[in-house]
DNA sequence: TCAAATCCTGACGGGGCGTCATTGACGCCG
DNA sequence: CGGCGTCAATGACGCCCCGTCAGGATTTGA
């Protein structure tokens, strides 16, 4: 019998994809997270339930604790997927880079436009008096900071500057670039250009005077 | 009939003291309040209980809410208890300072030194992986925010500085005194002093170096 | 001593959470 | 194909916590 005509409703795949059970699976997990930001968005993280979410879906119930244990966990997905995907911009810079300041400047530059770019996405209509919540120290945010600090380490060393405390000087650089960023997005015309101008001229005038320990 | 030998089993107030309707309510409310300092110490903020705050009072539920709203509004209160203890302590930084260095040398100090002190009674015994939770924008905080904004622009001024951008200044201080003295938190032994060395120098470094709007 | 005012009390209804027995779809193999 | 074992989806259920409220106790003022 020949295959010539032969062509099932569905055919058979050719690739090595993943066979139904396991493309839904990632489907769901997938619109649990997109739910989640939106629910988040506009309720907050305090107003927003785990079933606000999962109604977003149309799944049931249940199904959401077969991918996520909690709304916490699924807010740390969410701020995971935000640090895995500022991460590789990160490094470029950091590969791009001839020494502290043009890193400094870089890393800084591209974190605003990523966090401005996020807030179209992000916040959609969040209530009065409700602060966001804290971006908690999920494993991805917890490895940028740790590249942030080796990065530093690498760079400065390699221009043979005096030692410093990086633990400090990391803590206090995320620090500005928090909440310069924070501010900035409060502002209209947004401008990116002039928060970095900001936290770079404070950070990079502020190292020659940092105690030596 | 003499009054001499009468001595009544509670004896009449002779000073202008509130009775005790008064007295037991503001008892209460300080009962609550150190009851949930503690629980939230134990438990952290979201493992707590409303329950198990009153529980530690004897009271009953309902009276919890004669004070409180909720575990939100309970635990903003301690942190307007903060702020006001140490909104007086940033006021004589204040008057002591001759110029911008001064200030802000004193006002790290006493923000570190008051760090660590409360520290001693706060953090009990946090659950692992629990992040405190985020320091909200009550009253008497936003009021102390202000406070140093003010302070920043009078002293500022006072010397004849170059015009700068006050609320990024404000938002950077502040943002580096919480997250350096976080750090300082956690090491051994509690460097106050080193924590303000590091802090005031990179902001006095840097604030020749921003840029002139 | 008495009535009014105050506020403490704990039982109750409401609702969100996380679980689990059941069900139906999927993948595999003969 | 067809039958079987596996696995995710489902939604009802019990649990716990929340915030309220009617009733009771205590204080106040007369």
């Amino acid at each position: 019998m020949s295959n010539i005509a032969y062509f099932p409703a569905m055919p058979p795949r050719e690739d090595n994809r993943p066979g139904k059970r396991e493309r839904t699976k990632t489907a769901n997990r997938q619109a649990i997270l997109d739910a989640a930001r939106q629910v988040f968005g506009e309720l907050g993280y305090d107003g927003a339930t785990v079933r606000d979410i999962i109604r977003l879906t149309g799944l049931a119930s249940g199904t959401f604790y077969n991918y996520y244990k909690s709304k916490e966990e699924v807010f740390d997905a969410l701020a995971d997927d935000g640090a895995r995907r500022f991460r590789p911009l990160l490094r470029v810079e950091f590969e791009k880079a001839t020494d502290f300041a043009s890193f400094l400047r870089g890393a800084m530059r591209a974190y605003f436009d990523f966090l401005a770019a996020e807030h179209e996405t992000w916040r959609v209509n969040r209530p009065a008096g409700e602060t966001h919540p804290q971006v908690r120290a999920t494993p991805e945010v917890t490895a940028v900071f740790a590249e942030v600090r080796e990065a530093f380490e690498r760079v400065l060393e390699r221009e043979h500057a005096p030692p410093v405390d990086l633990d400090y000087l990391t803590a206090a650089c995320i620090a500005v670039a928090r909440e310069v960023g924070d501010k900035m997005l409060e502002r209209r015309p947004m401008d990116t250009q002039g928060a970095t101008a900001f936290a770079v001229g404070l950070i990079l005038g502020g190292l020659p005077a940092l105690p030596r320990p």
